[in-house]
DNA sequence: GACTGATTAGACCTGTCTGTCTATTATCTG
DNA sequence: CAGATAATAGACAGACAGGTCTAATCAGTC
């Protein structure tokens, strides 16, 4: 009760520390940004942290993790406003688009941890999970577009998602978006005349 | 003189130094290798990094400068090759391949050093002169093979580039230039086409 | 009011970072 | 041999890192 009142009014350390690191960590860097800075932007005591997530490398990867639910609800919910598997499979570009456009984004949240992250780090397993995660709806996706090879297309359109992100990032151009779409949507016709073909011919 | 003997006999302080922070800053991270450990690779004094370089954001700059010739010759190298001018567009990737089989390849190293960097670094210089280069041979390129917007074309093969090389480091996958270079081939094919049916019906 | 348990601020520890400075040694020039 | 130049090892400074610990404060329950 009293529990439910208080994190209606303030929202818990927990939710604070993690609001605190996605802004942070995603704007500066992992490594650039310490323990101290997070905790006086959270107004968290230094052993809220340490009690709640145990290390700096533990709340990074919960910075992670909050990263990809949101992106994958903000990707999913752009997938969902079509109907034709096309469509879809298109809209992806378009989530990536509308993400670019958030104020302040500075590209993939994964590639720039990861760049900053030690092999075996905590870090590597989110971003693999997160990578995985794009793989497969890529995959679905261009499976139900009747493509002969979805895993290849997806691939191949798992290279634009990626340069997308980084053009975003290092051009500082959120019209990325649209030319990895436009490209995208050329592999995909490409794509579905290759299987028609071999159907005509087979 | 002598100082030719010197150099036949031990490479010099600057391209001692300018080697192990190739090694270290590549494998490890600009913000993670600290001065001490290029100097004791480099079997240098710490003095003579600061007379050489007068800084280590000097130091990082200078590395990237000798990562984009290294990888210019490569790729120009890879292009130059072939005659025809599709053979040549595609060769890029075809050097990015060359690179990701290197042994102990992780990944662009510009999109590595700029995930670490601040904004205004001397990183975020080397790094746009870098993409600068890459967005200008594959324009180059693509207007040899007479496609109507080469720019346009351009523009998707660099996220299909940049999309290659962030595979190969985070899944672990040389293959990536290959599926670039397959993809890219159907992006040009494709604007080839345009061009032509544009030709026809104009 | 008394007890429990979480949260607070902040001192503190140990280690590492960039960068400076000194004192010594080696090398080349005349 | 003498003198100038540059490179050497390494101590040192000041800042900051992650993490621990203490002591005080606050909340809710009996």
């Amino acid at each position: 009760m009293a529990v439910k009142e208080a994190r209606a009014a303030r929202p818990s350390a927990r939710e604070r520390l993690l609001a605190a690191a996605n802004e942070l960590f995603y704007n500066e860097g992992v490594h650039t940004v310490g323990i101290d800075r997070v905790i006086e932007q959270a107004g968290v005591a230094k052993a809220s942290l340490y009690n709640t997530f145990g290390s700096k490398d533990e709340l990074v990867r919960a910075y992670l993790e909050t990263r990809h639910a949101s992106v994958a609800e903000l990707i999913t919910q752009a997938v969902e406003r079509y109907d034709t598997p096309r469509e879809r499979l298109l809209a992806v570009f378009e989530g990536q688009g509308e993400l670019f456009a958030q104020p302040g984004y500075h590209g993939c949240a994964f590639a720039r941890a990861s760049a900053e992250s030690h092999p075996g780090d905590l870090v590597e397993q989110a971003a693999e999970t997160y990578r995985r995660w794009v793989r497969a709806l890529l995959t679905e996706l261009a499976a139900q577009t009747g493509v002969p090879e979805p895993e290849i297309l997806a691939r191949q359109l798992h290279l634009l998602y990626d340069g997308s992100g980084q053009s975003a990032r290092m051009d500082h151009d959120p019209a990325a978006a649209a030319a990895a779409r436009a490209a995208a949507a050329t592999l995909l016709d490409a794509a579905l005349a290759c299987g028609t073909a071999a159907r005509f011919s087979g």
